[in-house]
DNA sequence: TTGCTTATGTTTGTTTTTGTTTGTTTTATT
DNA sequence: AATAAAACAAACAAAAACAAACATAAGCAA
């Protein structure tokens, strides 16, 4: 087994138990204890863990980046159907604005590396569009520990500042009326004058988001200009959605082959 | 970029399990384990994976990868060493600031993982210290390539409005006559700004930037109420230094074992 | 064919990783 | 505090992986 391999299997183990111990790993793995003692170090060094008297504990750091991970691992299939479809809205030399998500990293992830100016409330999009060709445009503020993301008044004011050509936007959750709808105000006002300084408004949201309210509404589904979605199409027919460009992206979770 | 299929086989496994071994394709493939590095090596330069001891890692998004990167640099002994000093100035539930560059990445890994408000303009500083419990407040704006820092005049606004107690600068050039330069006047602004809005300011620079000049001039050392660094302290008494605390770190570069 | 480029294998010496030994430090117990 | 047991870490040795340089083979155009 390669070394590194082994680091991250501490890792993951110690994100599961909370600690480990030298003589569990060593016997596990079938090395000495001084090897694993070695690996420790150089975790520790990374700040990945905390060293203790025989093995190591938990760095809580670890923890949140694991919950992410994890976050990501939801509706994998369904996210890379929809994001899938995403892009094929896009156009060179444009400006958008990716609203912050699990849904939208993953569109980011897709984007063509070149040619787009980006704007986002999102680290983590933002972190990885840095590596890109793209203009990147961060909006600031105080970073959110839950979301990595901005939507305090500096970041809302940032926004009202730009031309957008095309936003792409998500939502925790959609009502009975079809009324995005989310917790908490800043996250409320951020989508809102995102989509009013967009030209071109897309909503990525999968279906089980659907039916499912909270404190504010952000925006019905009809203001839309394209909605991208797994959710029924038959269901939502009920509704009065002529205005909207609606795009529903058959997936099937185990062949992943529709989209 | 992908010269053949043996080397799409290898991505795809990859993917699939996260890590493969050299012996493994080796074995697979039935060519001998230099040409597997070679493919390794090749994939690396596309960013498409990344090569350990024994094989190869799938290429993470997350920054930790970049933390990892940076830990390789040149002068990364001395940084160490500076840096290990800089926290010692350090007090809870103070609001600092953290100027971007590789120094002060650095201090941002080792700075208490929670009592603090850091703001910064640097993304991957940003991103870093977001897995802590500290309050990270990033100043918006495009993000620079090159340095992964925003310098333009929405930062340059959003850092005049804070109150910080102590700035951490650091720096690409000191001249002759002890003044901060730099080629980029929007950095230049940022470190002055910065500046004028802390109570207390500390200067981190190695010795390697000494005695070097570019266009703009920043502040002089003696404007620093505390400058930490690894330069000769008896070359520096030949100016005059008393407004400034000094604090010079000896580092053996082999040893490492004087801060 | 020839000459060129590219991919691969082999040899060699170097670097990295790992295990072992030894003596020290930490922890727990009396 | 004294003691024993466990964990630790420095130093060395062995093994595995690595990479540079050269050799060989394969593919391809002139």
């Amino acid at each position: 087994m390669i070394s590194n391999n082994r680091q991250l299997e501490i890792l993951s183990l110690l994100s599961e138990k909370g600690n480990v111990s030298v003589e569990e790993f060593a016997i596990k793995f079938n090395v000495s204890k001084m090897t694993i003692r070695r690996d420790l170090e150089k975790l520790q060094e990374n700040n990945l863990l905390q060293r203790t008297h025989g093995g190591a504990l938990m760095n809580r750091v670890l923890l949140q980046e694991m919950a992410y991970n994890d976050k990501r691992e939801e509706n994998a299939e369904i996210k890379q159907c929809i994001t899938r479809k995403a892009v094929t809205f896009l156009e060179n030399n444009k400006i958008i604005y990716l609203d912050a998500g699990t849904t939208t990293f993953e569109l980011a992830q897709k984007l063509p590396t070149q040619d787009l100016t980006v704007i986002t409330n999102d680290i983590r999009i933002a972190a990885h569009l840095m590596l890109s060709n793209n203009q990147v445009i961060f909006l600031g503020g105080l970073i959110g520990k839950e979301t990595g993301s901005v939507t305090d008044v500096y970041a809302q004011e940032m926004l009202k500042e730009f031309n957008i050509d095309v936003a792409f936007l998500g939502t925790s959750s959609v009502d009975n009326e079809m009324n995005l709808c989310t917790p908490d105000i800043n996250r409320m006002k951020m989508k809102k004058i995102a989509y009013e300084s967009a030209n071109k408004s897309i909503l990525l949201v999968d279906s089980s988001k659907f039916y499912s309210k909270s404190l504010y509404k952000i925006l019905n589904i009809n203001d839309f200009d394209v909605v991208i979605t797994d959710f029924d199409v038959n269901e939502l027919t009920n509704f009065d959605l002529k205005a909207t460009e609606f795009v529903s992206v058959k997936c099937n979770r185990k062949e992943d082959k529709e989209c």
